[in-house]
DNA sequence: GTAGACCTTCAACCATAGTTGAAGGTCAAG
DNA sequence: CTTGACCTTCAACTATGGTTGAAGGTCTAC
């Protein structure tokens, strides 16, 4: 499979696999003589695992750690490391984003609560309290 | 106040402060004749709400547009959309990492189900087979 | 009057994750 | 044997959110 064919398989443009070749996450098999890339199926299957990683919040270079590559040499015990670490920057962020919604929400709510037509003015200095107020 | 003054008091950066000031979101109140920028009060408030906004995932530029120059000159419509927006793709944020832990957790019990002995080699392909299995 | 702390601007640089374009090589069909 | 699709490399550019450094001006104290 050249690089073409990949990436209309896998919906990574040719571009992003030559970059990800360049971060050292995915190499061809090998290469025709003119040069061209040359992938085997196992591409495809990296491909979509560096997109799941991706949006399970890893860097590349979180990826690139977690994918050696010969994909049989992994290392259990720095895997399982990595893995609930991440988990825990997982958490991490849900806690994060917690807090946001409950700041976003007492906003909204004290915004809605102001009848439309109270001064902007006004109303900018309570919202700014009670935004101060929120800082924890 | 000065801009170390103020870059102590709220613990961000001169350079930083210059910075939002280039991306249209803090202006000094005044220059002294010297060129100096000063800062009233409202620049410490300023500054802890752009951190609160960063913290709740808004943009800079998303930022710029909810923090227009005169604090008074608030569109309350505006504003409520713009918050509710933030609150759904906040919403949006913590699904994705709801899914992100699932699949976290079903790879680390798949690869701590085995017992360390077991070839390293079967294991990654078993693993590969594992997560592509999760692959929605 | 000079040292040191603080301020100014401007340009360059960092990381992250890519995209875009130029210049050129390869390959299959007609 | 040329056209068009596809491939190559390399450099430059995008956006985001800043930091760093050079060169120089200002202010305060001694």
């Amino acid at each position: 499979m050249k690089i073409g064919e990949l990436a209309t398989v896998t919906g990574v443009s040719t571009s992003r696999i030559r970059f990800y070749e360049t971060a050292g996450l995915l190499a061809p098999d090998e290469r025709t003589s003119a040069g061209y890339r040359v992938y085997g199926a196992s591409a495809v299957q990296a491909l979509r695992i560096i997109k799941q990683a991706q949006a399970a919040g890893f860097t590349l270079a979180e990826i690139k750690a977690l994918l050696p590559a010969p994909p049989g040499a992994w290392n259990r015990d720095a895997l399982l490391a990595a893995l609930r670490h991440k988990l825990e920057a997982v958490d991490d962020m849900q806690r994060q984003l917690s807090r946001s919604k409950c700041r976003l929400r007492a906003v909204i709510d004290d915004v809605e609560a102001k009848p439309a037509d109270v001064s902007c003015t006004e109303n900018a200095d309570r919202i700014i309290a009670h935004l101060n107020s929120l800082l924890a």
